[in-house]
DNA sequence: CTGTTAGCGCGTTCAA
DNA sequence: TTGAACGCGCTAACAG
């Protein structure tokens, strides 16, 4: 309720000096400080951030947009955003755009009408229907693809793919079956290229019927596998594009009868905390989650900040990791 | 870039007929309305809402408090809320608190200076340890406890827990362990007391040594777990306060050579969506998750709007979900 | 129906 | 070192 003007008054300075008190304490005399500061306390004095703002032409806020929010892929690179921009003083809008661009229009409008400074995409780019980037907008992914057309932050999904199915492929593996994500996604995409190059190494012909769509989730998962148990000539394991939907298909493939590893391997992608808890534990690509937040939010103020953006695609390391779903060979 | 004035420069009108145009368009003419239009369509202009919320001394945004935005309990509530505040017109500023106090207090510093309108707390009160409501800050608990000392939006935990109590000795067991939260936690004792009542209800002596403290996640789970497999007189079945731990310490049971649900039953509580796709797949109680949210949000804009609140404290139905980590039996 | 004007709270000139 | 005055973009009150 008491403004700057309150202040002064109590403190019988002028608001410029109750200003200066706030942000350049050095530029006022000691005795006016030590006034300013007594009035500050009587009254209880907050500034207020929405004016301030509105004259420095920032909203010190970011919006992230987000495909499903109750995702733990996608909430875990948003910790990370979140720890960064709360250092940098930035408060981050949440997004939970549910896959629409309409959605996404409505939350990029904030950043046009100035509520917000700038965007961070966690859904990959679909040419042709994600938004286009608009220079105007700063914006960054931060789970981008291969050939993002703005400001990315991602790993090498198509090189984490293929080394996955090198890994099964020396193992033995010839018949190697997969979960993908929806056909236009562009994390199915990539991850598809490295499958393909890995079987093309190998000499193992590609086989269509072993390619099975899903959408990352873990009821995608168990369809998937009852169409594997279905078929005549099963896979002797399973490349799934995401750990939600490998711990889907183990439920699915534990229905129908099939073990896993023993009768069947299977692989996952993002290493989600469940991963490492699932029955049995599932071997696969751990992403750098939160790191992936935090250079994503350094790229994006960046931006923000119209400083020069060094490199416009960051490719941060993954790891493999190997647990109990494939079994201990060789 | 474009201001109103411009806009009114253009159209050759005044900006009162602008702003007029904009928000109350019947009380403008047909052919300024126009051309106050064309000059809007001209020069692409979009109104500064950061100017206008100033003016109207609201931020529309809301910040909501979450210990842990990476737990499938929480982020589904915030999926609800999101869902509300986005047809309200109102932004969510994530907090994702860390269950750090100092962390709540920056975040609620928010409101305090304008940049946000009221908060949505999803960690229940501790007494003493939680920040203490303050009149002039709108405030409600989305996932309350007992004896709040604020509004809140909650199922019954000690109905619930008792629920799930009773269907368990209703099935014969008399030595039944409880993995709990952390001792101080409002959702630890409330689902607590329900233990103890349908334990007194049975005529069941109560054994300290059947309690194990966790913090709700999936480690804490196996430990627990681990505790119940080393001791000498085991219990029959285990009630898990929430999903995760129950999932962890199927694990850890299997680990040790325990088989669920034929050596031991074990339940849990949220029903998140992994609670179905477990091995076993969970018995639990379900909370409406998305809709503790919504309805925590309609509370906190009706306190925002200054408008009288109905009903301090919302208790909505929860609903136990019996599956497959508890045998069929009777 | 329309235009002029004041003022929201703040930071920042520009003089003193 | 200090204060008076201006203006950011907008809405509302008032006068025409």
């Amino acid at each position: 309720m008491s403004s700057i003007r309150e202040v002064a008054r109590i403190a019988g300075v002028s608001i410029a000096t109750v200003s200066r008190a706030l942000s350049t304490p050095d530029k006022v005399s000691k005795a006016a400080l030590e006034k300013v500061q007594a009035a500050i306390a009587k009254v209880n004095y907050r500034p207020n951030m929405m004016a301030r703002n509105f004259r420095a032409v920032r909203s010190y806020s970011i919006v992230v947009l987000v495909p499903n929010i109750a995702n733990l892929f996608f909430s875990t690179v948003i910790r990370g955003i979140e720890d960064a921009a709360q250092q940098a003083g930035y408060a981050v809008l949440l997004g939970d755009t549910r896959d629409s661009v309409k959605r996404e229009k409505d939350y990029v409008n904030l950043v046009e009408t100035r509520q917000s400074d700038g965007v961070l995409q966690l859904r990959p780019h679909i040419p042709g229907v994600s938004l286009e980037p608009n220079p105007h907008i700063p914006m960054v992914n931060a789970c981008g693809c291969e050939n993002t057309p703005y400001a990315s932050v991602r790993i090498d999904n198509a090189g984490a793919a293929q080394a996955v199915m090198e890994y099964l492929i020396g193992q033995g593996h010839t018949r190697i079956g997969v979960i993908a994500g929806k056909a236009d996604n562009p994390h199915t995409i990539d991850r598809y290229k490295g499958y393909m190059q890995a079987l093309e190494a190998a000499g193992i012909p590609f086989d269509k019927n072993l390619v099975v769509y899903g959408d990352f989730t873990l009821r995608s998962g168990v369809v998937a596998a009852s169409h594997f148990a279905r078929m005549k000539e099963r896979p002797s394991a399973i490349f799934s594009m995401n750990d939600e939907m490998a711990i889907g298909a183990i439920q699915g493939l534990r229905t129908a009868g099939i073990r896993v590893p023993e009768d069947m391997s299977i692989t996952g992608f993002d290493d989600i905390e469940f991963a490492r808890y699932s029955d049995p534990a599932l071997t696969t690509v751990a992403q750098p989650a939160e790191e992936l937040g935090k250079t994503a939010f350094q790229s994006l103020l960046t931006l923000i900040e119209g400083r020069e953006l060094q490199n416009s695609e960051i490719v941060l390391p993954y790891e493999f990791v190997v647990r109990k779903s494939t079994p201990n060979r060789r």
